[in-house]
DNA sequence: CGGCATCCGTGACGATACTG
DNA sequence: CAGTATCGTCACGGATGCCG
């Protein structure tokens, strides 16, 4: 037997030690990061905009975390009120995790970041993960101009990556803007590469002049699709 | 001799290892991430969209970081196309740290955190270290639609807790947006506290409200403060 | 004095193994 | 499947020292 004996490292409560570290600033940018700073805590936001989504799913795509990692930061958050975990119906025994209307309110912080990240993307290492919802918030900075064409429309995308799905226009606060898969109720779908996904995000053409190119297929036959092909 | 040698760690090259972590994922923020998600990074850019600083003053307005955290973060920063050093006319035998355009360009995201971590600020703890131009994004957000009226005018606003400067209306890419102490020439001078500078930048009430109530002490005789006054 | 470099203790992180 | 346990390594925070 050499397995030590440790202390009860005493009256350690049952409860987390809770003392994460602050900068201790009166200032709203500080307070954001006390609470989403930490590494990896952003890119599990990222994941759960998608929608609800399991443990073995978050570690799956987010490569590189790891288990004990990915565990604490979803609890922190959870004390946080970024996230709450729900428990499925029998038949299925599992929890998920979703995100709560505040942690929804970081999707214009993801979108900053996002954009101001962008032009780092011109290089593509041979080491990168790549997911293909991950090019949903890009794609929806393109869409942004069709609020009022398919209010709450969902469109499905497919890239050489993967699939996932875009829901247009203003919609209810907490309700996730992207998915992963396809929809189970798309009004149009669409059909490009990454590259021209992009492009789109950066601004370097508008979404109506990649279509007149050619460069995006648009297919379905409803109100959303029409304007998406004839915009 | 107690002291332990340590091992030479096999040609540790005169560089710094530069191998720092990247979340190897092929997505927009998580390439931002890669370049700000370090601690303290975003908010020594905070303190560099006031215009140039010196390393003393970065340390003295960013209480709790270590020198070596510090340096080791500008160096990063410059290296990543952040910030660069420049040295002042002999003179003043210093240097200064600024943005560059690219570092400038994160004044979204931080104008983003800043509007979600507002409502944290409800609590002030007595453990909490305050400077005043840290109230400059929620103001600067209270102030947006002044961009007709004074392009370009400059603002000295003081608060109990100190005094800074905002420049309104849309102005050159790269250009401070706002500053510590009092403007070399300002166009206007508010004086308000800082509950209400954080109600504006929640946008509980608008300036020309607050103004109306008197909470808002207006003086100067530019158009800009007529403006401000008549709002 | 400004601008770091060094040393040290603690905690966070990442990988793997293991368990209910 | 959903984590917890363990462990080595590294990053962080604090203090101090050096050097122009």
């Amino acid at each position: 037997m050499s397995r030590l004996r440790r202390m009860p490292r005493q009256q350690q409560p049952a409860t987390r030690p809770v003392r994460r570290r602050s900068y201790d600033q009166f200032c709203a940018g500080a307070r954001a990061l006390d609470a989403v700073g930490d590494r990896w805590t952003l890119l599990i936001v990222r994941e759960l905009l998608a929608g609800p989504r399991r443990y073995t799913d978050l570690h799956a795509d987010l490569p590189g975390v790891s288990t004990d990692v990915l565990a604490s930061r979803l609890k922190d958050m959870e004390q946080g009120g970024l996230v709450t975990r729900r428990r499925l119906p029998p038949p299925a025994a599992a929890s998920v995790y979703e995100l709560t209307g505040r942690g929804h309110g970081l999707l214009p912080v993801l979108a900053a970041l996002a954009e101001w990240g962008a032009p780092a993307l011109v290089e593509r290492r041979p080491t990168d993960a790549v997911r293909a919802h991950w090019f949903a918030l890009p794609l929806l900075r393109a869409l942004e101009g069709f609020g009022g064409a398919g209010d709450g429309g969902v469109v499905d995308v497919r890239l050489d990556e993967g699939e996932f799905h875009v829901r247009t226009g203003r919609q209810a606060p907490g309700e996730p803007v992207y998915g992963d898969g396809p929809a189970v109720r798309a009004d149009a779908r669409i059909a490009l590469d990454a590259e021209l996904c992009l492009a789109l995000g950066r601004g370097e053409l508008t979404f109506a002049e990649a279509v007149k190119d050619g460069r995006i297929e648009v297919s379905g036959e409803g109100p959303l699709a029409v304007a998406l092909r004839g915009a």
